[in-house]
DNA sequence: ACCCGGATGTAATAAAGTAACGCCTTGGCG
DNA sequence: CGCCAAGGCGTTACTTTATTACATCCGGGT
């Protein structure tokens, strides 16, 4: 399970990112070793920038972070190391934004469904099997085959739904 | 419910295909009429482009069909009314492909799942509505409030599966 | 006739993504 | 060590997708 509710939560919630972000990193570093693939500077720092907010940054923001880092001021730059990311199950792409979100949770469930918060911007991973599910079941009805599936909400997170109206939630 | 499990085959089976954009575009022009909104020339020849096959069209492919036929060739004529037949209900847009294509069953479940084969590239409409169940469940565990969702599946129908391998559907 | 809003059309530009090529590093091997 | 092959990085140039801004036109109401 890629996340708990606990976690969907605590996305959302505000609190120490840098503790997350580095725990991640490690895990990623970890991760490719084993693959025999290689977590270059560009990537990196790539993964870094993505970490360090919950938010989904498109690939010209984050080649505009790199380029003023001293890498390549090119959008190749900047698409080879997401994409590289996203093969290697650290990033995943959000067809709604045209834009790359960390994954929080690498080596679960690589294909998570996704919730945008449409006042913070944030992005959480949620469960996808449950959902996925269903949507085989009802394709698999008609005699489609389900390969790969995109699973996208835009919504109120409960951090923001609380600012939004504070008393009420009860 | 936006498509049986009969409907789905019929999409991706031969079929012909004069008869369900004939019965879509009659039942636009009356839904439209109610709302108040205008079938203008532009727009219902879009919707016409859109219908002709089961594919999803990109902006520019129908953009190049419309300036052939004499309506103006700048990008905004065509997500003009792209926009608003999606607005309407009688399109949809497709993330994964940046594309649009005409919704088969307006009226019903407007924000359907899309089940999109990797083969032949038809577009079927799926019963969204036991996977936005499942999403909103597990979306709310978090305290995640869902209102928009993106349902997309790749994968192989029905009918390309058998030609891909006519003797192992048994 | 006049005005108004919506629908069309245009040019120009922004944003997103890809192709093609050369150089440099890394790592294996004689 | 010297050599080579593969992969990574950087560049230029280009394509595809989408939007902004503004002029014009058409239809309905007064």
């Amino acid at each position: 399970m890629p996340q708990t509710d606990d976690q969907i939560a605590a996305t959302f919630a505000p609190h120490d990112h840098r503790e997350c972000a580095h725990r991640v990193l490690d895990e990623a570093a970890e991760r490719l070793a084993d693959q025999g693939a290689r977590l270059t500077p560009v990537r990196r720092r790539t993964l870094e920038i993505l970490l360090e907010s919950h938010r989904a940054l498109g690939a010209y923001e984050v080649l505009d972070r790199l380029a003023a880092e001293g890498f390549g001021r090119q959008p190749p730059v900047a698409y080879r190391a997401l994409e590289f990311l996203v093969q290697h199950g650290l990033a995943h792409r959000l067809q709604r934004l045209n834009a790359f979100a960390a994954c929080l949770h690498p080596g679960h469930d690589h294909h998570p469904a996704f919730l945008i918060c449409r006042s913070c911007h944030k992005v959480a991973e949620a469960a996808a099997a449950p959902v996925r599910e269903a949507l085989t079941h009802v394709a698999g009805q008609g005699g489609f085959r389900v390969e790969r599936v995109t699973i996208e909400a835009l919504g109120l997170c409960a951090t923001c739904a609380a600012e939004d109206a504070p008393d009420s939630t009860a």
